[in-house]
DNA sequence: CGACTAGTTGAGGCCAGTCAATGTTGGTGG
DNA sequence: CCACCAACATTGACTGGCCTCAACTAGTCG
């Protein structure tokens, strides 16, 4: 695995007027342990504040988050667990596993840097899925019985809240029309191009990259075997469509991988 | 296709205190022409009230809904078109298809009476998919602004439309599941399993029932061929599990069904 | 070193897709 | 009424894409 040049592109335009207080976790072992405000984070323009955001100019009460801090494999909740608040992602990744009662397992979504994670747990008090981080990762929680609270004192933070959800819907159903109706080398393709415009969304190279899965979980993600996702990767590569030294990634021909979903 | 003996079974008990009024559409042709409220209505119990209602005590302002009757094959919106409202389905049903640009088309969504349709809308003020009815249907319109302002005078009221959202989540990332990781048996297997539970809860027939789609759009939403759809029918029927002349389907061994799903 | 995990590649099999013929149903018009 | 047609459905023969099983390599960690 090799280090990948990352360079931020063009950082967001916001100006939230939501003041959100950051509280540590107990167990946070950042050596500057600093308190402060959220938008003094350095994931600032890319998390919280580009979907949750309001604009009014009324004043709201402050959201108090709590930082996480978890490693690789850590479940930043389980299945049945309580719902009680929503996370960002501050720095890191991980993945939404979703389990049936016959032991059948799906990953259901990938999340990065800037996500929101635990929508899952909305509307029933519970999550439904497990989320497992793929590498040390930082999170920061918004307790959503307060988010609600604030919500309904504040036009635009409702409907960013509504947006957060319907994007999920979308995302989910994008993966449907993958699940459903394409072949193999197409969701592969769908997976790199979709991992590039996120890159590209933070402000790193769209174009080279480093898988935080392993074949297995792309698999899982995309409904193919290990073995499929590997002959496939390295199809692209006999191809000269991408290059690819273990999960280091780099799209050499973006527009043949668009092409590939023509057919 | 025959006649299916449909007795409700046990109606829900819900004390709804939002008032909703209901306005006619222009092209409305009932002949009782009544105005009124939505709690008048006969599909009250599992409709909107079940999902939407307000448990709170306080006074909120009134909800003007719009009934709209449809054809077969109409389309209640289309990709594209400007989100303004939610639908509640007071009789009838439909699908919801998503489109790509390249022409791939999959049923993402079947929807009956007291389903709420156009949730894809949220978010993006267009919706991104196309409901069009498989029958004759009449549907109530819930603005969806008006919906905003009232929840956020009601702590109930938001958080139902939450649970909305949220149980659209759910509902989509089961179908991931039943995509990404089943067999064709088991999909078509969850798929009756699914219809049966939901007639059970309007209050029909679990066991027998008419299918409103066809062979082809079965197949659509279950990612499969219709040759495919037929053959598994055939099948079910021959290891009498089920029967089916047509489309109308008798489930004749529920436990086999289920018993599908474990392998 | 051995054990383990992750990944690649090959051989073979099966499930579901494709193509095609035929049957069934419902609607329309002569 | 029947003839005709279109849409829907069934069934068979064949194909092929992906899965399964398996062998092997490379890297990591204790």
């Amino acid at each position: 695995m090799r280090a990948v040049a990352m360079q931020p592109v063009q950082p967001m335009q916001i100006k939230p007027r939501l003041t959100i207080v950051v509280r540590e976790d107990a167990a946070f072992e950042d050596a500057t342990r600093k308190h402060g405000l959220c938008s003094t984070c350095q994931s600032h323009d890319r998390c919280l504040s580009a979907t949750l955001h309001s604009t009014s100019g009324s004043p709201v009460d402050d959201l108090v988050t709590v930082r996480r801090r978890l490693r690789k494999g850590d479940a930043m909740y389980r299945a049945g667990d309580r719902f009680s608040a929503l996370y960002v992602i501050r720095s890191g990744s991980c993945k939404t596993v979703l389990l049936d009662e016959h032991g059948q397992e799906q990953i259901v979504g990938y999340h990065m840097a800037g996500d929101i994670v635990g929508i899952d747990g909305i509307g029933t008090d519970h999550h439904e899925c497990e989320a497992k981080m793929l590498e040390d990762t930082e999170v920061c929680s918004l307790p959503f019985e307060e988010l609600e609270r604030l919500a309904r004192d504040d036009e635009v933070l409702q409907q960013n809240v509504h947006r957060l959800l319907a994007r999920e819907i979308a995302r989910a159903r994008r993966l449907m029309l993958l699940l459903g109706t394409m072949r193999a080398e197409q969701r592969l393709a769908v997976f790199l191009l979709d991992l590039s415009e996120r890159y590209l969304a933070r402000g790193y190279s769209s174009c080279e990259f480093v898988l935080r899965m392993t074949r297995e979980e792309i698999g899982s993600y995309l409904g193919l075997k290990l073995e499929t996702v590997s002959r496939l990767l390295s199809r692209l590569v006999d191809e000269g469509l991408i290059r690819a030294e273990g999960r280091s990634i780099k799209l050499l021909d973006r527009m043949a991988l668009r092409r590939l979903l023509e057919k």
